[in-house]
DNA sequence: AAGGTGCCCAACCGCTTCCGC
DNA sequence: AGCGGAAGCGGTTGGGCACCT
């Protein structure tokens, strides 16, 4: 074989499956630094032991700043639905439609739920046979503002690199990844991350790239829903769960942090505040 | 409680397209 | 124009998890 995969893998005990914590930072880095693009150049000259193609993967799927995580919507899926009746599988097509979401993550998602959906109810009264039926007005791509809260202003979604650069900076100096208690994440996020979690200081422009630092969410024992009272919590046994970020929900701010989590919480459900507060109430163009 | 089954999704794979020389 | 390497894309795989029985 001669592929650019194989090459890869004949080239030299280059690391293949799922990437580190360590890795990812060390791609962040590079790329906060650099740029993306030339990905054989990155992954050697970032001193990532993976191939470029793996690297690219990795930062398209998962690192880049504004992915979106969390359930498809409901208008996501007929948008979705929508595109495939006209586009077929042509999911970077469709992803470019949909803000925050990438063509992998559409791919998965029609595979394991819409392609069934639609075999299992080809009569007109179907419910997706409903909404294949009706138009949809298409989100703009690329582009878009996020509207938050209804306590803040709305602000345009985009990331600068010096933003990013500081973000990652910061979580490298924060290396503390378990708390006991709300006042230990207070300290860390304070003293290292320079953040009020308790105050109404963040910026949330500032705050989504440190997620992509933090491999599973900081779990906290007990006592920090005064600061968390809109974070999201495992139904399973009662516990919260924490991302990295975290600030007061009097600003909103984590409500669209949440939602643009690329970390994946198992069995993650939103309390009521936050449900009731609508995190991405509406996409518009700019 | 434990084993089986099915689902989900991150990552892999290989083909195609693009681009620079 | 042709070639080779890089990037993009869509299909596939397999590990982990949840849910049954």
């Amino acid at each position: 074989m001669n592929s650019k995969w194989s090459r890869c893998a004949e080239k030299g005990k280059l690391k293949k499956g799922p990437w580190t914590f360590e890795e990812d930072i060390r791609l962040l880095r590079y790329i906060r630094a650099h740029g993306d693009g030339r990905w054989t150049t990155l992954a050697k000259a970032a001193g990532l032991q993976r191939c470029g193609k793996s690297c690219r993967l990795r930062w398209v799927n998962y690192l880049r700043p504004g992915i979106k995580r969390g359930n498809i919507t409901a208008e996501e899926e007929r948008v979705i639905i929508d595109l495939h009746s006209r586009w077929g599988n042509r999911w970077s097509l469709i992803a470019e439609r949909i803000p925050g979401r990438t063509d992998n993550e559409i791919k998965n998602y029609w595979r394991s739920h819409l392609k069934k959906k639609l075999q299992n109810s080809g009569d007109q009264n179907s419910d997706v046979s409903q909404v294949q039926a009706k138009q949809v007005s298409l989100p703009p791509q690329q582009s878009f503002e996020v509207f938050i809260g209804e306590a803040i202003e709305p602000y345009q979604y985009n990331y600068s690199t010096e933003t990013m650069k500081t973000d990652i900076d910061n979580v490298q100096s924060c290396t503390q990844t378990s708390f006991s208690s709300s006042s230990q994440v207070e300290a860390c996020f304070e003293n290292e991350i320079g953040m009020s979690i308790a105050g109404q200081s963040a910026n949330a422009n500032e705050l989504s790239p440190m997620l992509n630092s933090f491999p599973s969410g900081i779990p906290i024992e007990s006592d920090a829903t005064a600061i968390f009272d809109a974070s999201p919590y495992n139904p399973a046994n009662g516990s919260e769960l924490y991302g990295a970020e975290g600030c007061d929900s009097d600003t909103g701010a984590d409500i669209m942090l949440w939602n643009m989590c690329p970390i994946p919480i198992p069995n993650m459900e939103m309390d009521t505040p936050f449900v009731s507060a609508t995190p991405f109430r509406s996409f518009n163009a700019i």
